[in-house]
DNA sequence: GTCTATACAGGGATAGAC
DNA sequence: GTCTATCCCTGTATAGAC
């Protein structure tokens, strides 16, 4: 298994082609989120930016929805990486949940700052009934990898899991809120992460 | 100045026009977006609801931008009369700032999943240059009424803003995951209040 | 597996007739 | 002001050559 690696496609363009087309895609794809929003996804585009004909995909996909399956997919896993490294970091210098939360928040709004795309991804309407495994286990991982803290905060579960939904929805509104152009970016950055601390505070019954 | 009136056009169908297409279209741009996000807007589908043709808008909006403009324009409007309404009728049975709180998260979802847009819809990233006068008036007029009850609630304004922000955003994070798919409509009625309460509860330092 | 070529659909936008 | 007709662009998807 080699890793996929750049190569010139053109003068003053690269593409990601090396054997691995179905994952240059991805890549193109998370790349096209990040810059159009969801709806901007286009198997053309991708195929483009990989340096491929517009057909060539369609042997690695059988449609644009399988391609945004597999896209969400990969988003999601990466959004697991994400948080999974910043609650790493925090436990490290610090036992107090409520700094989880907000590290939480803060990975979050900076993962969908980023790609412009975050649980509407890993969630997208389009892909509800697909039933597929792989992103079913990415989009659980994301929340449980979430709920944990919730859980240290409040010992009653239902308040837990009621806690998780509003950090979840908090981040989510400020980062959406922001991609519109409601807010900056630095801004969020800091309202979203203290919103989390606070709400963790309301359910820990600390003010 | 004669209303805007429903006539037919083809057999099963009814079109909006008149004597006042643009009033017509901006409606019809309004379902549009409430059956598809606001990246599905077309002038052309616009147009064909209101049984004319697809040239027809161009003599009222200079291109599909201007037609944005007017129809986030008129949401606004909307969302404002909503608002509005929700908080005069909460006033009459209660003088708990938080029970204000409450109908304005309540409102915003329900305007949200109805309209499938908000916010995201007043303050379009893609006319965030546009200096619209009647736009900038509609937002404004939204963020003041949302803004009074949080000022009740908080005494210090620094405070009560962050109190509005973390309120708009948690509404919003919490219809726009409802329209993802990732919650039902009933429950988001049900937590968004519930969430918006805490938060004026955490704010105002009773728990 | 990837190419070229192609069919087809849809939207944005304009020209010129009425 | 609204029509018909048209152009151009972009995207999805397939067929058949290599």
């Amino acid at each position: 298994m080699e890793p996929v690696r750049r190569w010139l496609v053109r003068e003053g363009e690269v593409g990601y082609h090396h054997g691995d087309l179905r994952a240059a895609l991805i890549l193109a794809g998370i790349e096209l989120i990040a810059e159009k929003g969801i709806a901007g996804l286009s198997v053309a585009e991708a195929a483009r930016r990989t340096g491929v004909s517009t057909a060539a995909p369609y042997r690695h996909f059988a449609n644009r929805n399988a391609f945004l399956l597999a896209v969400a997919t990969e988003a999601g896993r990466i959004m697991g990486d994400q948080l999974e490294a910043a609650l790493e970091a925090v436990r490290e210098r610090s036992a107090d949940p409520l700094d989880q939360l907000e590290a939480i928040a803060e990975t979050y709004v900076r993962f969908m700052i980023t790609h412009r795309a975050g649980f509407d991804l890993v969630f997208v309407r389009e892909l509800q009934e697909s039933e597929d495994q792989a992103l079913r286990d990415a989009g659980r991982r994301v929340i449980d990898l979430m709920l944990a803290p919730t859980i240290e905060v409040s010992p009653d579960m239902l308040r837990a899991l009621e806690l998780n939904e509003e950090i979840w929805t908090s981040a989510h509104g400020y980062a959406a809120l922001c991609l519109t152009g409601l807010f900056r970016a630095e801004d969020v950055l800091a309202s979203a992460p203290r919103a989390a601390r606070r709400l963790g505070q309301a359910a820990s019954g600390r003010l």
